[in-house]
DNA sequence: CCCCAGGCACAGC
DNA sequence: GCTGTGCATGGG
């Protein structure tokens, strides 16, 4: 929960409990390690933490004769990747670039309503001056526009591979390459991107002697592949703690 | 005062 | 195509 995917930005917690509303009054938890789901949410939990993916074939798989990825494994034993609603994941990963973490939270948080994040038509009626998003906040009142006017359509872009998709993501104003990538990954499941950011370029330089944003994806496409996504969140993890 | 944070758009080669 | 720069804001 504390991974920097989507959910850090849109759950709350208190305490050491995590919560959630999904469709208005009903809520997800989560704590001990625990997921409860109120009833008729079962299916939408089990596809927002993708417990269907088999978790210990895909570590062996990419730490196979890869000191690195065997001391991440070892070390993040638990750590899974999350499959969030697309303009949600896509309204935080605008407001992340070239921003903490911390600050990420706090602006997310403040566009919540009652029945969770604001729609791309709350966003274009909302004053979002108190929330200083910064220079961010014309990208974000811009792709909210270009959705709720039919402009864009955020549905199409899960019929597309990585490639396409990223393309067609980066249509939509403050969406670069490495945001594109992180919507793709935790917003549709594409667990073959593998966003680049500079955590990540940091690990990369550090553990695999690889620099520039191009052969990274290179080298992650090459080596790890389907689950390059899983791959990234270890590495992310790993030099955000230790850098 | 400085540098940095889950980068991007834009200009100038 | 690649490289440099400005950008709002807050924290260290």
């Amino acid at each position: 929960m504390d991974s920097g995917q989507t959910p850090t930005f849109t759950w709350k917690k208190i305490g050491e409990k995590h919560y959630r509303k999904i469709g208005g009054k009903q809520e997800v938890k989560l704590w001990g390690g625990k997921l409860f789901a109120s009833g008729g949410f079962e299916k939408k939990a089990r596809e927002l933490f993708r417990l269907d993916d088999d978790l210990h074939k895909i570590y062996a798989t990419i730490s196979q004769g890869d000191d690195i990825m065997q001391s991440a494994v070892a070390e993040y034993s638990g750590l899974r990747l999350t499959k969030s609603d697309s303009w949600e994941t896509t309204v935080c990963f605008l407001i992340s670039q070239n921003n903490n973490i911390s600050r990420i939270k706090k602006i997310v948080s403040g566009l919540h309503g009652e029945k969770g994040i604001f729609s791309p038509q709350e966003i274009m009626e909302a004053d979002l001056s108190p929330l200083k998003i910064g220079y961010r906040e014309p990208y974000l009142r811009e792709t909210a526009q270009l959705i709720a006017e039919n402009g864009f359509s955020l549905e199409k872009i899960s019929k597309l591979g990585l490639d396409d998709g990223r393309e067609a993501l980066m249509e939509l104003p403050g969406v670069g390459p490495k945001v594109a990538d992180c919507i793709i990954l935790y917003g549709f499941g594409k667990t073959n991107a593998f966003p680049t950011d500079v955590w990540i370029k940091k690990a990369m330089r550090k553990y695999y002697a690889i620099e520039g944003e191009k052969k990274i994806q290179e080298f992650a496409e090459e080596k790890w592949g389907e689950n390059a996504g899983f791959a990234q969140q270890l590495l992310f993890c790993k030099a955000r703690k230790e850098p």
